[in-house]
DNA sequence: CGATTCCTTGAAGGTTGTCAACGTTGGTGG
DNA sequence: CCACCAACGTTGACAACCTTCAAGGAATCG
């Protein structure tokens, strides 16, 4: 059978052990807008966003800011970049955040051993995985329109998930700039489209707050970029 | 220190053993055109494509084909699924292929037991996440000329470090249609962009055979779509 | 309250998608 | 061998989408 039941308990295993690591070290708080990797005492590690949002750009590209991937409250950040041989650092703190951090001999050396969390270390990093292709095949096939949509329903089943949120409104600590960078679209489209979308009713984000006023029509916008306004 | 000795030793320890794992299994040929996992008995597990090409569809995105990555020979296919609940077929074999397959009971029993072959699986998920941020990125930020070139390049570098090829001459077994899909682009642009790097003599690419004929400037395209025919 | 960053809006132009048609290639069967 | 067919490639005209440029207004923080 494709996913035994002992695994469940192997992976939710893997995740109690990581969890408690985490909770061994310092909870440390780091302001808005800095970069993740030097505040750690320049050797990275993996960490565990406590609190707060971050975003990591791209490794390359100078010129052109793009942002690959943001964090949310509770998410692990590092895992991708742990066996690198130069610290890549281009993790930002979108807010003040709360990271727990692990060095990254002791992941190397104790957490890698254990196979519960070896286990659960590559279900994460084939979540995060799944969630870039998402994103790309989005990026890839879908007008502005329907990027902001797949954006914010993005987060809202995250934020939702992890039980941050209950109701259709929550805080988006990105500027129209971040959200241009995150979707390959300049500030002024994403601008246009936000408007767009307020006007017609299907979502509103004003001052980093956004409130989904027609999850319906939000949804069917992030399938297929074809759903027309009703005009 | 970041990147201790001991642990290059580690990795290409675990390298080994993967790779005299996949050696044990029996080495099964596969049609063009096909996906991967009915053919392996239903259930999955990872494969070492040893001979052939291979890409992956968008899990979601039913109408809007978006080929999210790109297997190369001797790449490994399936980690990122691994762990996944339901068996996402959404490999296709782009040419005829020989794959071997690790059932997936002995991945996770095996294979992820050993720290060794773990810390390498989780280097494999890593390489595999920044390609994909590198596409990600490019496809955020380049123009149709700068997607395709940076492609060609991709697969020039990946080829060549692989010491698949030599000059600068390769196979390249995707339609126009894929590569659309691939880049986030249509067939008649991707057509049309094909024709004028030819026309500009910075990369030949027909019936399936690419040569990159001015190297700078399909780097320099690749980088940032501002370079400008020399018209 | 000054200064910086962020947001907003208009006009113009370029890049890309859409539609439609035709040419080419490779495989199949008469 | 040839006819046929299907998939793939090619081209032009036009429209839609998005970017660029420029400028002014709003918010936030010292």
């Amino acid at each position: 059978m494709r996913f035994p039941v002992w695994l469940h308990s192997e992976l939710a295993l893997g995740q109690r052990r990581l969890r408690s690591s985490f909770s061994n070290s310092v909870a440390r708080p780091l302001n808005a807008g800095g970069t993740m990797g030097t505040a750690t005492g320049s050797n990275g590690g993996i960490h565990h966003l406590r609190a707060g949002w971050a975003c990591q750009f791209s490794a390359l590209a100078y010129g052109c800011r793009a942002i690959v991937y943001v964090y949310l409250p509770g998410d692990v950040i590092g895992l991708d970049t742990l066996l690198r041989t130069r610290p890549l650092e281009n993790v930002f703190t979108l807010t003040s955040v709360t990271v727990e951090t692990i060095p990254v001999r002791d992941v190397l050396t104790e957490l890698m051993a254990d196979r519960p969390t070896a286990l659960f270390v590559a279900w994460l990093l084939g979540e995060r995985q799944r969630r870039t292709d998402r994103l790309l095949a989005g990026i890839s096939g879908l007008d502005a329109r329907g990027r902001v949509a797949m954006m914010v329903l993005d987060f809202y089943t995250r934020l939702r998930r992890r039980k941050l949120i209950t109701g259709s409104t929550f805080s988006l600590p990105l500027t129209q700039v971040q959200i241009g960078d995150y979707l390959g679209l300049t500030v002024v489209h994403v601008n246009r489209v936000l408007r767009s979308l307020r006007d017609e009713r299907i979502v509103n984000l004003e001052r980093h707050c956004v409130t989904i006023l027609d999850l319906d029509r939000l949804t069917s916008l992030a399938q297929n970029g074809t759903t027309k306004p009703p005009e």
